[in-house]
DNA sequence: GATATAATTCAATGAGCGTTGAAGTATTAT
DNA sequence: ATAATACTTCAACGCTCATTGAATTATATC
């Protein structure tokens, strides 16, 4: 099980993660949550969302560890949620890491036809199709 | 149509990039392109995926307009593929100020029990589920 | 006790999407 | 012309997952 061509994220976790965060509700909700709202019923209010809803969401962005759940102790109704920084931070750097547009290298010429080099200039771009 | 509350960036977009990038094999694929392997066939082998996989991936990547298509002039048969700097660029430059952990501002008491202010300290963290 | 509040959990539905295998297209070689 | 190469397109299957509406839990108030 060794890696020979190590990529610089583990891409499995990284995908993981983003499909966690493909999803524009949740993505209102990380948004409110920095913003500084953090019970359900003010998200509910804030993104016309039914709460079983947003309990839905919040539980898939609790479920990995992108956001932290507490409960008022005066008033134990009351659930507070939060972002989790340090897991926030660790995903911002990963994903700055991997699609770092400096680690785009050169065409490597290992495959075409009998592998002769190809410039540039001898390559045409495809229109996009009408 | 006017946004009071605007976010750092458009939210829906994002969401949308993101649910193209959130795909193990469409990772993989970002990545050897990013490493110089540009056509169908290498990115099988490397891949271990069939051609018509490679091909399906590729068009959602071109679709979102992460990736550029290009037809060797001298051999027609041969298609490279590379990946669209100014939208990764612009991509990472989006994701990166969106979860940015310095956006994450401290509690807004507009909920709450009476919406009297709570102490961090007054608040208990909820075990995880068992 | 009974009622109200905040939030979660459950079951069912339906759309989206990655995968599969086969057929099709475009280009080049013989 | 025929065959081979590189790649794409098509149709069908199956699984995941957001949504819906109702029921349930937990806590607090009357």
């Amino acid at each position: 099980m060794e890696k020979v061509n190590s990529t610089p994220t583990n891409i499995d976790q990284l995908a993981r993660q983003l499909k966690v965060l493909a999803e524009p509700k949740r993505l209102f909700i990380i948004h409110h949550l920095m913003e500084g709202v953090q019970c359900n019923c003010e998200l509910g209010d804030v993104l016309q969302l039914a709460p079983n809803l947003v309990s839905h969401h919040l539980n898939v962005l609790r479920e990995a560890n992108l956001v932290n759940v507490e409960r008022d102790q005066g008033d134990g109704r009351w659930i507070y949620y939060s972002i989790n920084r340090e897991v926030l931070s660790e995903l911002s750097r990963a994903f700055g890491v991997f699609f770092d547009p400096k680690r785009i290298k050169p065409r490597r010429q290992v495959c075409g036809p009998k592998s002769v080099p190809v410039s540039t200039s001898q390559i045409l771009t495809i229109n996009e199709r009408s």
